[in-house]
DNA sequence: CGATGTCGTTAGCCAAGCTCATTAGCTAGG
DNA sequence: CCTAGCTAATGAGCTTGGCTAACGACATCG
């Protein structure tokens, strides 16, 4: 019972740090911008290959149509291409354009920047502490 | 030098790591809810005790017109009240109601519990290891 | 062939963030 | 003491991002 009381007054204080986090980092534009979502799934997008509208759903934790949004915000920016599916032609493929690949690299960095910054001047230990717990993060993030 | 790519490479993760758990902590809501940001709202207002719209927005990280939007809110909801301020009549005070407390912890809990019950599964060194991180991110958050 | 299911999209809603502008009230300098 | 300029809160209006419901096109299985 210890556990449970421990893991909830956890579960405040991560949730609390990670709201302010994510509100603090997602002020930080890089000028001619995309926004946090997109710069999201264009990175899944990159890191995948290429996707159906369905899986990149998925991966984002979104539902179809908030995709199709966000898709095609990138694909009126020319980064993000549709492309029939070779044999089932109810899907699509998407994949980012050559621009779309060049553009994510350039502002993919400008948005680390301030996190960077300050990661920077925390001690070895604090980063590795933080290095560990990212990795955790993501797995909990994964379940269901 | 390689200080710095490590940060850089560090932020990416951090970065990606929060923003699937916030969406997914996000998905989880109390029937008859409160929002993610009506929420962390009433909690900073209970936490200060009472804060003007102004400090408000500014512990929670947004303008002043959208603590305006999220505030109205609370008031419609019967949980938050705006009282004159004593001697500059610009301002307002605000402050959770009874109510406003009552259902607070109510829904909290539930907001949590997800979160929670991730937590409580994992061993207790990665436990440590977030508790430590928690404390790290909200001091980054806080960083100007 | 027909029923049922799946994929993507459209339509329409609401929340949350922003900027710009406005109103009210405070405060300091002449 | 009064006016010029600052600050507080709000209002108006926009964009994005999320949702559900519904639909059309296609696939698949009996």
């Amino acid at each position: 019972m210890a556990e449970r009381v421990g893991a909830e007054r956890l579960a405040i204080a991560l949730r609390d740090a990670i709201t302010r986090l994510n509100r603090r980092v997602r002020q930080e534009r890089p000028v001619g911008d995309l926004t946090f979502s997109q710069l999201s799934a264009l990175t899944s997008l990159q890191l995948a290959g290429a996707l159906t509208p369905r899986e990149l759903a998925d991966v984002e934790r979104v539902q179809p149509p908030t995709m199709t949004k966000i898709v095609g915000k990138l694909e009126d920016r020319g980064l993000v291409a549709r492309t029939p599916h070779p044999t089932d032609r109810r899907q699509v493929i998407l994949a980012a354009t050559e621009r779309g690949r060049a553009v994510f690299a350039q502002f993919e960095k400008a948005r680390n920047e301030w996190l960077a910054r300050q990661l920077d001047e925390l001690s070895s230990e604090d980063r590795d502490t933080l290095e560990r717990a990212a990795q955790i993060l993501q797995q909990v993030a994964r379940a269901e």
